[in-house]
DNA sequence: TTATTAAGAGAGTTTAAAGTCTTTTATTGG
DNA sequence: CCAATAAAAGACTTTAAACTCTCTTAATAA
């Protein structure tokens, strides 16, 4: 809807993580696909993106994993959309003008303005450990099944 | 950003011919191609699907070229949204789960929904005509140059 | 009624996103 | 140190959106 396919992936499966981490060990890539319900090889590929942008952790050999370390529980939905989709979603113009304007705006500009803002003001005020326990009670999910 | 190019596209060229159509006589392709400043032969047919669909009206020969009549422009953009691309945008879940539910929601299910709703009522109460006198002062653009 | 004009239709190409596979590198338990 | 494990890296394939081209059909003005 508003994201790539790549960043709703990384953002279920950073939840995903996130829940993983507070108490359980690492979580493999193998268990992090089937959790979120995406294919194994390419949410790998998006991790490392994760990783090397230091949203998230990981090692590697027996026991290792992916996982997020209480100071990185703090970054926000925007931090993955940024390292994953880009600036797009926040500066973008929603007519598609190679750049949004406020001399020279789209018919759209000020309402899309307002709902680029709440949008923004969403997910950067969501903190990605803050649904552990919804989701660990089952009132959300990060899959279909 | 929210919509696909081809939408994009399609919103530009329908707030170009409904702003044309007001005095002046109907609208070429090449003509709206330069307005909206799109590939000639893209938006040719993006407006075949409009015609198709009755948002716009369209004649062949000698001085034909798309219009659209004094009853057509009632329409607003969610008509245009909806006929492009889909019901996605106003009903899809934003983490990309096969569908949106609220009794099987994702965690950004209820920020979602606000923020759909405020997409959803803007697209619904624009109409097509509303940007005429702002285009024609040049206070909105539809293109860049 | 015919030449010209402009949209319609359909097939084809390009590009970028999505997804897959195979090899390498790092970690660690034995 | 060595075997096993699991992520990192990179190349590759598939798919769908974006874009192009050519030919056909309809309208009309002369
Ligand atoms: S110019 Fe289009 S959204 Fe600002
Ligand atoms: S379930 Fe994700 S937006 Fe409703």
């Amino acid at each position: 809807m508003f994201f790539s396919k790549t960043c709703e992936y990384a953002i279920r499966a950073v939840l995903f993580i996130a829940n993983r981490s507070e108490d359980a060990p690492k979580a493999g890539i193998q268990e992090i696909a089937q959790g979120i319900d995406s294919p194994g090889h390419f949410i790998a590929k998006i991790l490392q993106v994760l990783v090397r942008n230091g949203l998230i952790q990981s090692t590697k050999g027996p026991n290792g994993g992916f996982y997020i370390d209480s100071q990185n529980r703090q970054y926000t939905l925007a931090d993955i959309v940024k390292v994953v989709d880009g600036e797009r979603l926040f500066k973008g113009c929603g007519l598609g003008l190679s750049q949004c304007s406020e001399t020279k705006p789209c018919p759209l500009h000020e309402s899309f303005k307002g709902i680029r803002q709440q949008i923004y003001e969403t997910l950067t005020s969501t903190k990605i450990g803050e649904f552990n326990e919804a989701l660990n009670q089952g009132l959300q999910y990060l899959k279909e099944r």
